[in-house]
DNA sequence: CGACCATCTGTAACTAAGTTATGTCTATAA
DNA sequence: TTATAGACATAACTTAGTTACAGATGGTCG
């Protein structure tokens, strides 16, 4: 009954997004009462959580692949790609799209581990240990990327829409080139 | 009645959140009925279009100066000092704070001029020109600045948060180099 | 000057959303 | 076999966005 609750949640959230995740839209697409949230999740809080930890597995198993093959790039890409498929999975997580909506103290470790994943990323592409600060760089381009993802799916991009493959493209080519400066290795 | 509205709104949003902006929080401190908001705004929607494009209003005015005197980097510290100083007017604007709130084509239009203006003091700094594409430049900067900023505002910035700051600024250095490669001057 | 109309404003009610109290049922353990 | 803990539904409570309705206000035209 948990699995079909946060399945039916993710369900709502993709097909109508984060303002109809309701009590009542949930629990009628998983076929219960409205208790149910509270006996599995203690109430919507728990599982916008449930939610949001979800977030984070689906985007490391996106990531993670790129990451141990050393193609950081491509990992921005995917990371780009899974925003634009989640796009309102990606604001809940990352735009506080739900009001009242904080995570808590384990659910902010678990998104550091996905950071942490990006940072050993980094650290395994760079050639001259010691060049660069891998949190440092690794946050510049989760920082750089997530902007750009942001202002994309908020509507806030150029008004020609069609050029921002171009521009995310640039960008993160831009955020990876730490080489010259910094001694990161591109691949 | 419409200013005191408006006002009693950005009070509401700056001291207790975007959860707490609800029509009787604020004209409770406006000290009339609910109605004014509809009279007044045609609903919470308008209501909140306008702290939207008040917003951007305020946004520019901390940001001109600094295109006009051709300091990008003082622009970009000043952009983050803005966001800090108004966390959840910040994340009404750019992070869908509030549900079912997308902003009209107005409303996107009015912060197309924003990022114009940062286009123009791009292409001001720009020494060489034909060798950038300042809407290109200008995006890469806003998208780079705007990560950073929302990333902090959600509390998903480093866990030394002290060294936000710095982190910062490394982060804004960087994305306005641009310089050696496309020919922007730094000042 | 007075009647009229548009606009503003408050009261009260409606619908929907998050939550909780209460009771039933089932399964497991003593 | 009985007792208890957990899952689940029903129904109600509180709060939020919205609207219907009525009174009040103020400017305009005959």
């Amino acid at each position: 009954m948990r699995r079909t609750l946060l399945e039916a949640a993710l369900s709502v959230l993709q097909h109508d997004g984060a303002a109809a995740l309701t009590v009542r839209n949930i629990t009628d697409r998983a076929g219960c009462s409205t208790t149910g949230i509270y006996t599995h999740f203690g109430g919507k809080h728990g599982l916008v959580e449930a939610i949001f930890l979800d977030g984070f597995e689906s985007f490391d198993e996106s990531l993670t692949p790129h990451y141990h093959s050393g193609d950081l790039a491509e990992a921005g890409r995917a990371y780009r790609r899974w925003a634009l498929a989640n796009p309102t999975h990606y604001l809940v997580m990352f735009g506080r799209a739900v009001p009242d909506f904080e995570p808590s103290e384990r659910a902010a470790q678990r998104a550091a581990v996905s950071f942490q994943f990006l940072v050993d990323a980094v650290a395994d592409a760079t050639t001259v240990p010691g060049d660069i600060d891998p949190p440092a760089a690794a946050y510049h381009l989760y920082a750089t990327v997530h902007g750009y993802v942001m202002l994309e799916l908020v509507g806030m991009g150029p008004a020609d829409t069609g050029s921002l493959d171009e521009l995310y493209e640039n960008g993160l080519t831009r955020a990876l080139r730490h080489r010259a400066e910094v001694g990161l290795e591109l691949p």
